[in-house]
DNA sequence: CACTAAAACGGAGGCGCCTCCGTTTATTTA
DNA sequence: TAAATAAACGGAGGCGCCTCCGTTTTAGTG
């Protein structure tokens, strides 16, 4: 009985994904974009046509970027993630270390909430492309642990807590069920975090 | 901060489902009937309108049924695990227990292999309304054991086993990658576990 | 039966999905 | 810069989804 090679999933091939056409690449850019904010506004429904349409592409043009709405669903929640990432660094270079801490929390709440409308999709995606769920979490709670480090080291929260207790902390936004005064709960959920690790600021480290 | 009752999933609202009109009640079980068909022929993204002309039917009387395709999909669903369950007592009065056992693991296989077709759709539908899957795995576990235990007392089958052992058997085929092979290599699993059960029957109960 | 109200039927119509292929554009070559 | 060609574009068209509502059928009632 011979082992034939089992049909395997055709993760990226590896060949190295080889630069678009200019046009190319500004109309898939242009596709996420929009897309994100259709998505936002509509729910994960909305019509893929409304979304060429405003980025000002034909239906054709959309197809050929994302053979699958789960294709464009993948993009956009992995430009959300990346982008939450890369708030921690600007937000860091621009406030106090407790305020960069406090308004990247804010804006991690609002990252859940895109990921609760589009929760069935991401789903699917989840079990489909175990890599995807991995990836992400991992760097958005690297960055978290940046911005907590630095708080901590220069004395503007208190220094008897780390990263994993503020993560563990978010815990509760990620996984409350879905209600309609969610979001406002899980604001307050943060101001109430920052209370505390503001409380005794600058004594032990 | 007062607690209000949470908009609730509205299960079954125990309105006990009053009879359906006589050409209602035909239609519908045609309906569930033919799209069982149909998705088995086609896979789980057959055509809706498929189904509806196929059953005689309009396409509003399939809509005004199965509000959704996954209504459908779960309706058809609960009926092969229905009838998996009543094939036990069926083929327990037909056949000597030991090979009522053995057909009744085959079409196990057959009903596993559904499963695998609407895999999806049911792990969307598992989430949402889990009883589905309590339910119906209960039911199909009595079934099994029902047999087994028939199969030990009149030593048919070997005495030192139990219904859980071969459950537990059976999990392989359950559990196992979704090859082009799987059908056939669970059938051999099958007739590999009756050899198994038939050696040394009657000697311990 | 004849009549009626409630229930169920069914399909037209509007919209979104997705493919296919003729047209346009960016890039390379001479 | 002009010609050649590979890449990308875009929308028409065909099909499925789903709602809405005029028509038909059933199950009571006198």
């Amino acid at each position: 009985m011979a082992f034939e090679p089992v049909t395997t999933v055709d993760q990226k091939p590896a060949a190295a994904d080889k630069p678009l056409r200019a046009d190319a690449q500004r109309n898939r850019d242009r596709l996420a974009e929009v897309a994100a904010a259709v998505f936002a506004e509509r729910g994960i429904d909305a019509s893929l046509e409304e979304i060429a349409r405003r980025a000002g592409v034909g239906i054709g043009t959309l197809y050929r970027h994302f053979p699958t709405r789960e294709h464009l669903v993948e993009v956009v929640y992995r430009r959300e993630a990346e982008a939450l990432c890369a708030a921690a660094g600007e937000l860091a270079a621009k406030h106090p270390s407790d305020v960069a801490l406090e308004e990247w929390m804010r804006r991690f709440v609002d990252y859940i909430a895109t990921k609760r409308g589009l929760a069935t999709s991401l789903r699917i995606l989840f079990t489909t492309n175990s890599g995807l769920f991995s990836d992400t979490s991992g760097r958005v709670s690297q960055a978290l642990r940046q911005l907590v480090e630095a708080a901590v080291a220069d004395g503007t929260i208190r220094g008897d807590v780390d990263a994993s207790d503020v993560l563990h902390a978010l815990g509760g936004i990620y996984s409350a069920p879905d209600t309609p005064e969610w979001r406002d709960r899980s604001r307050r959920l943060v101001k109430l975090l920052m209370d505390g690790l503001r409380f005794g600021a600058g004594k032990a480290g």
